[in-house]
DNA sequence: GTATCGTTCAAACGTTCGTTTGAACTGGAA
DNA sequence: TTCCAGTTCAAACGAACGTTTGAACGATAC
């Protein structure tokens, strides 16, 4: 029997680890339905049944993707925010803003371990054809977005709730997007960003843009009859 | 023989027609991979070699969907920039973002026609992970996006343009967000918006967060170094 | 040693995919 | 009528898909 046959013995969840690792860039590159199993499990280098035998389905790696990252961060932004109220300063919206986009962002700078991928397949995956992914996707933010709703509504309290709910999914549209378009830049401009330490300032960039979108002056709001 | 199995005569380019009738509404419900052609086709009423046969493979058939409504789109959106410079009157940048935004909106409106099936699946397509199809959408909103590009700096003569870039880069998150997720709303509130006669205050919300959040102060200018 | 449990493995399962084929059919021109 | 280009049709193609299977393996407990 040739050596190069022998069995490498293995730590344990390191097969989970392998598969949950590839997953997220294979996910984030191609999409989930373009993403096969034996292009999954050839790159995680682990057996093609692996993933049945660990997870059950692909259907339940996907979403096993999502909850190793998304519980901790959205619980990271709700501790943001109790910190912030913790020190007594009054919650202001662009600090409410920063809270909320600083955390996706921590999560880009660490290009070590695979948060990059998840953030830009996370910002894919709003606009996921899928109907189960998006169902999971809101039960899994549905804490943290209760948290901010709030918060916001204390800071602005002559803003209309309606309104409210309108311009807080704007925000979550411009962040999604520049979340998952790393390279769609390249669409308005050939202007490329560097990530590494571009991220303070696109965090800057960003907040200042959605505190000014979210504070704009009500004048439409006459017009609202239905 | 029976009378059931004669076959329809149809006019020209009905076949065409209706195959990307079927195919923009199932691409935006399930993605180019989650669509089959044989969903396809049974949807279209059409045989299922149609597809093959008009577009040549179902790669081709995503393209023209494409090329049916984006270049008519973006020449609208021209269009409407060079009728406000026809009139004499400066240009504002909130005039610039009405008219773009308002030309997905008003196809959104049009219920009748596949045009809001469109949009939606146009929303979700600006974070398509296929590469060729970034590509294709890049190629097709290239003029206009010049177009605007000089539009705006020409209306905000003060703001740099990498500074420029990105806030367009937002606002294009924004919209295909908003476009894209007309159940996501859902994920902040129980807010179901009704789409018909809200097109129009969507169009004033938008316009609103957009061009407050396109002239926000450059406070963060100052950090700039690389 | 041997029984046991969790894991890995190569091979195969049945299904569905996009595409191709060649014949059948239609409407209009020769 | 005969012919022909354009289109539709049922059937099949090979490839790739997610999943299952049952044996082999390594480590631990008895």
């Amino acid at each position: 029997m040739p050596a190069s046959t022998l069995r490498t013995v293995k730590p344990p969840h390191e097969t989970r680890t392998r598969i949950l690792d590839a997953a997220e860039e294979l996910f984030m590159q191609h999409g989930f339905e373009g993403t096969s199993m034996r292009q999954l499990t050839a790159k995680a280098d682990v057996n093609l049944a692996a993933v049945n035998y660990h997870f059950g389905s692909k259907d339940a790696l996907i979403e096993a993707v999502f909850r190793r990252r998304l519980d901790p961060m959205n619980g990271a932004r709700i501790a943001a925010l109790d910190a912030i109220e913790a020190t007594g300063r009054p919650l202001t919206p662009e600090a409410i803003i920063r809270a909320f986009v600083g955390e996706s962002l921590r999560m880009i700078e660490d290009a070590k371990g695979g948060g990059r991928n998840f953030i830009r397949l996370l910002g894919r995956s709003y606009t996921e054809p899928s109907k189960p992914i998006r169902v999971l996707i809101g039960q899994l933010y549905e804490p943290a977005m209760e948290r901010y709703k709030s918060a916001f509504e204390r800071a602005l309290p002559q803003m209309p709730p309606e309104e409210l709910v309108w311009r807080m999914h704007f925000m979550f549209g411009t962040l999604s997007y520049t979340l998952a378009a790393t390279d769609a830049v390249q669409l308005i401009a050939g202007c490329k960003p560097e990530d590494r330490h571009d991220a303070r300032l696109l965090e800057d960039r960003l907040t200042a843009f959605l505190a000014a979108g979210l504070t704009a002056p009500l004048k439409h709001v006459v017009r609202k009859a239905a």
